[in-house]
DNA sequence: CGGTTTATGGACATCGTGGTCTATTGATGG
DNA sequence: CCATCAATAGACCACGATGTCCATAAACCG
């Protein structure tokens, strides 16, 4: 075993981690907070401002990922005083995978993770079974799960009924 | 000098997408590639080079990937002639979660999806229970799945199995 | 011993994502 | 009508992940 390799200088590979194994891309994760939240208050519109003071997201930033969630359809937007941002449909009726696929984060399983071009069950590659599990998790977990699931769960404050 | 001024580039939305919603790193998933690579071959040593054009990985950057494997612990490299990589265990003894650690993919956890800094069972952000819902089936995943699946499964080339 | 083969280590170069900023458009209210 | 609020749009920048390249060290072979 000639792998001594010893390591008296431990320099840090370019190899960057992220925050773990990271399922959805910062925006996307964006996207869920933002819906999470507008899900959670009464259907009245809020600012985008608003909205990236409670998601914890760069306000301009936020407007970016407001976007595409109006022009996917998840969202509607009216302007000037008074406007902003409201659900487009019912909590139960947007899925997590809505949000994502309207993010760009397609629903896996395009890709061969092993650099095949082709892969399919009939001429599958050695990662194949593997990630056809994984994907079939993570499809399953964003297509099952809905904005009235993080509604429900979880109050953020004690909203004490007036009265 | 990036000041090139690169017009004509009709750039949509910045916010990009990737292959779908992506678990892992592109580093990480080259380190998975080139595992699979080794669990389905004999335990004798293969060049980087080799393994850069089986698992279709450019072949210097697959040598950064490398390094990290065998500081990791799961890989053993030879130098010179007749040298390159051998897994250092079984393949059956090397999960896909000791794969993804090595190339600093924690298994996922640490962060709060929704910003806070603390997020537990205890004060649990909105997302928090579909985040974890999500974090445990890709744990249960990167932990069962190891080299041993992967080097079974979908043979390359045709080859006698034993039993 | 020198020469070849291989891994090792780091210096760049590049590109996409994330993030900031400014201008414009549209709606509301006085 | 004008002032103001808020969404829309896109230019621009920072930084990290990705990718390329080259010098060096180690092991083997003659």
């Amino acid at each position: 075993m000639r792998t001594k390799s010893k390591p008296s200088k431990p320099r840090k590979l370019p190899i960057a981690h992220r925050d773990g194994i990271a399922p959805v891309s910062q925006s996307a994760e964006y996207a869920l907070r933002v819906m999470t939240c507008l899900a959670r208050g009464d259907q009245i519109a809020r600012t985008a401002t608003d909205l990236a003071i409670e998601a914890t997201v760069p306000v301009h930033y936020l407007s970016k990922v407001l976007r595409r969630l109006v022009a996917a359809g998840l969202l509607s937007s009216q302007k000037g005083h008074g406007g902003g941002f409201v659900l487009a449909r019912a909590p139960s009726q947007i899925r997590f995978a809505d949000v994502l696929g309207a993010m760009g984060e397609a629903p896996v399983g395009g890709r061969c993770a092993f650099g095949w071009g082709k892969c399919d069950a009939k001429a599958p590659c050695p990662l194949h079974p593997a990630w056809t599990v994984l994907s079939e998790a993570l499809q399953a977990w964003a297509g099952k799960t809905t904005l009235a699931d993080v509604a429900a769960a979880a109050p953020q404050k004690r909203r004490k009924r007036r009265g």
